[in-house]
RNA sequence: GUGGAUUUAGCUCAGCUGGCUAGAGCACGAGGUUGUGGUCCUCGGGGUCGCGGGUUCGAAUCCCGUAAUCCACCCCA
């Protein structure tokens, strides 16, 4: 009976050394960022109780989760986010917490989803919360972490765009001029997707939306207004003249505080940046690559009723979200990704001795960090060390692998020299080489190595 | 869930309208060189041609089904 070949799941990654390599390097910048900006790491269970992802979402969006039942029929499903739950771990101990809570997670998210061009059913997501404090000063933070992650990243100012908006401002500008509040679901649901849209779409999004002359006539101003043409500027003014004063200074203040952190050149303000689903109640913002080609980078904004809903106090809240899939596929486009990111060694141990333990020793010794006398800090690190598999005594041979590997250093070991108490320290990058005393092989190796080549491949 | 394209060696691909044991380049391994490098030369290992049916004397090639991948729609927390 022949063997069944297998395929990885549909939407899933093997991640293979290059690949493993690309997604720490993304991890180790996401964790480096949050935490020199004061946010402390949490994670919970990849799949929750079914109910915990009732509690906000609709039906559409329970049906895309991978569900599943125990046998005490439970029911039960992977995550398809990180904030439910989140907004449980605070909830429960939200009495015992010291304020405010600033964490940030990497959890592995499940999506039951087709699979496209940045989006597949296993995913990592970088995920940041704020939680108890209302005012703009944390909205503020959020986003400057979000623009100094990108800025780690090598991304400029051409390479991505944040737009940002208000929901509460946005409401009332709208209600002030000409939305129905009844009517204020129906407009965020336009007003999502009027960027987008040609003229002839969006004429039969109205008419799908039972929208009047007169919401067609404002609808299509605030089209104006969103489309990154010329006349957007202009366009934004006009409209915003038109709004309450209140309003106006609130988004000039806003504005300010983005100046005054130094993001004036990556953020925008944007009319259509809207953020799907009901739950955000105040500011709002979304990075989009500059090509506009892929589909948001990251996005996020304040829902102050979040911690209530899954059963804890008022606590207000803002956070975003960034996933792996889209960030890589910029990050390559813009030639961001460093070509090999796999650990470059330090040392190759070139054994051309018949007798295999001196290398052998030579290979621990170099791998062993030395401690202090007590034991509570290491006064000299254990460096990466590799060797050959190969019976080959050939020298020649054995540089090539060494070559091959990117190790920084070689360190060959021969009849020759070895019998006169000394071996070689080789300089792979300028070919350089000299002779140490064997005894003191460890310590050269050590010195060695501060002139030579860089830790990273690159 | 819907539509289009694709699937041949580890990778990138050839293989025309069906015809002898399925190919190339790169990569990998051994040797040329029992002491100094990414070049060169020789040799070598590797493929149920995505999978399952069907048509045919004969299928990588034609037909049907199915899975996966890519792209798009729906949706997008």
């Amino acid at each position: 009976m022949a063997a069944p070949t297998f395929q990885p799941p549909k939407g899933t990654r093997d991640f293979y050394p290059d690949s493993m390599a690309v997604r720490r390097y993304i991890e180790d910048i996401w964790r480096r960022v949050s935490i020199r900006h004061g946010f402390v790491e949490v994670d919970g269970p990849t799949f929750e109780s079914m109910d915990l992802y009732r509690v906000k979402s609709g039906e559409e969006i329970v049906s895309q989760l991978f569900y599943f039942v125990d046998r005490a029929a439970r029911e039960l499903a992977l995550r398809p986010e990180f904030t439910p739950t989140l907004a449980r771990m605070v909830a429960e101990k939200a009495q015992g917490l010291p304020r405010p809570i600033k964490w940030f997670a990497i959890p592995r998210c499940y999506r039951a989803e087709q699979p496209q061009k940045g989006r597949l059913r296993e995913f990592m997501q970088w995920n940041v919360d704020f939680i108890g404090d209302a005012t703009s000063r944390s909205d503020q933070e959020v986003l400057m972490l979000c623009v100094d992650a990108l800025r780690e990243f090598g991304l400029t100012t051409k390479d991505f765009r944040i737009g940002w908006n208000h929901r509460e401002l946005m409401t009332q500008a709208l209600v002030n001029t000409f939305v129905k509040p009844d009517r204020i679901g129906d407009a965020y649901f336009i007003l999502d997707r009027l960027g987008k849209l040609s003229a002839a779409a969006r004429s039969e999004l109205y008419t799908q939306r039972n929208c009047d002359e007169e919401e067609r006539g404002h609808f299509e101003m605030l089209a104006d207004a969103i489309s990154q043409t010329a006349v957007a500027g202009p366009a934004l003014d006009t409209l915003m003249a038109s709004w309450p004063a209140a309003v106006r200074s609130s988004i000039a203040a806003f504005e300010q505080k983005i100046s005054d952190a130094g993001m004036a050149d990556y953020c925008r303000f944007d009319i259509g940046v809207v953020r799907g689903l009901a739950y955000y109640t105040g500011f709002v913002f979304e990075v989009m690559d500059s090509s506009g080609e892929n589909r948001a980078i990251a996005g996020g904004g304040r829902y102050d009723r979040l911690i209530e809903m899954f059963g804890g106090p008022a606590l207000p809240a803002v956070g975003f979200g960034m996933g792996d899939v889209v960030l890589e596929i910029v990050l390559r486009e813009r030639g961001k990704l460093p070509a090999n990111l796999l650990p470059r060694p330090d040392v190759f141990v070139v054994n051309a001795l018949e007798n295999g333990q001196p290398a052998a020793r030579l290979v621990t010794d170099l791998r062993a960090s030395r401690w202090s006398a007590d034991g509570q800090r290491i006064v000299r690190p254990g460096l990466h060390v590799v060797e050959s598999y190969r019976s080959t005594k050939n020298i020649g041979k054995l540089l090539q692998e060494a070559a091959t590997s990117e190790s920084r250093l070689a360190v060959i070991l021969a009849e020759q020299e070895y019998q006169r108490g000394v071996l070689k320290i080789k300089n792979l990058c300028d070919r350089s080489e000299r002779e140490v005393p064997v005894s003191q092989a460890v310590e050269q190796v050590h010195a060695a190595l501060k002139q030579a080549g860089p830790e990273i491949r690159g």
